[in-house]
DNA sequence: ATAATGGTTGAATAAATGTTCAACTATTAT
DNA sequence: ATAATAGTTGAACATTTATTCAACCATTAT
C-alpha cells in the first residue's frame, strides 16, 4: 500500500488488474504495426484507390482520372500502399498497372463495413 | 475519341474501364466513413487502449497507468473512441469505466493481424 | 536524336492531428 | 464546508501528413 496516491485509490486491486492486463495484452510491436496498417487505410484517397483496385487493376492515369486528382498525388499514395504491401504493380510499356496484393484486404474492409453499417 | 490526350493514350478502352469502375465502386460516402473508422484505429495510443479493453473494462486512471501517459491524453483519445462508437462507458462513483462497444472490433483486428503476420 | 506521354520524386506549403498544460466539474471523505 | 481525487475540456504547441509544383526518368513514336 506504499504508493496509494499514484494509481487511483483502489491500489491493490489496481495493481493486480494492471499487471494482469500487461501480461495478456498484445505486444507493443504488434500493436504498433497493426495501427500503422489501419492508418494506411484511414485516408480517404488511399481507401478509394483500394476500393477501385478491388474491382480491377488500373494504371496510375486511370486512377487519377477516377479520383479526379493529379497523377502525382496518386503516385505518392501508391508508394505508401506499396510499402505496406497492400498493392503490387506490373509495368507494361509506359504504363504501370496496380492491383491488390493481399487476400485479407477484402475481409478487413468487410469487417469495417459491418461496423459502420450497424449504427 | 475527342479528348484523347486527357486520359492516357488508350482513350476508348479507358473510358469504358473508368465508367465501369465508377459504377461498381462503393459510394463515396461509405468509403469516407469506412476510412474514418480505420483512421481511429490507426493511432498507436488508441489501438493500445482498444487492445487493453479487449481484455477487460478499465477506468481512465488504469489506462493511463498502463500506457504511461497522462489521464488527459487518454481522455482525449477516449472521446474519439466514444464518438465513433468503439467504446462505451459506465460511471461508478468518481470512476468512469470504459469497455468495448462493438462486436466486430475483434474481427477487424483479427483480419488486420493476418495481414501484418503474413509478410 | 527529339518530342511526347506515363509515372516517380523531392521540396514546399497548408491542413490535420496528438500531447501537454491549466482550468474546470463531479464525486467522495474529513 | 473544505480538501482530495477521477475525469473532462479548450487552447497552445509541435509533429505529422496530404497535396501541389517542378524537375526528373523511362518508354514509345516520329
Amino acid at each position: 500500500m506504499a504508493d496509494k496516491e499514484e494509481i487511483c485509490e483502489i491500489t491493490w486491486i489496481d495493481k493486480q488488474k494492471i499487471s494482469d492486463v500487461k501480461k495478456k495484452i498484445k505486444s507493443e510491436d504488434i500493436i504498433n504495426r497493426l495501427s500503422e496498417t489501419f492508418k494506411v487505410l484511414g485516408d480517404a484517397t488511399r481507401a478509394k484507390i483500394i476500393f477501385a483496385l478491388l474491382i480491377e487493376e488500373l494504371c496510375v492515369c486511370e486512377i487519377s482520372e477516377l479520383l479526379k486528382t493529379t497523377k502525382s498525388a496518386v503516385s505518392h499514395q501508391l508508394r505508401i500502399l506499396r510499402n505496406t504491401r497492400l498493392v503490387k504493380y506490373r509495368k507494361e510499356g509506359k504504363m504501370v498497372y496496380y492491383s491488390l496484393d493481399d487476400n485479407h484486404i477484402n475481409n478487413i474492409l468487410a469487417e469495417g463495413l459491418k461496423h459502420i453499417e450497424e449504427k
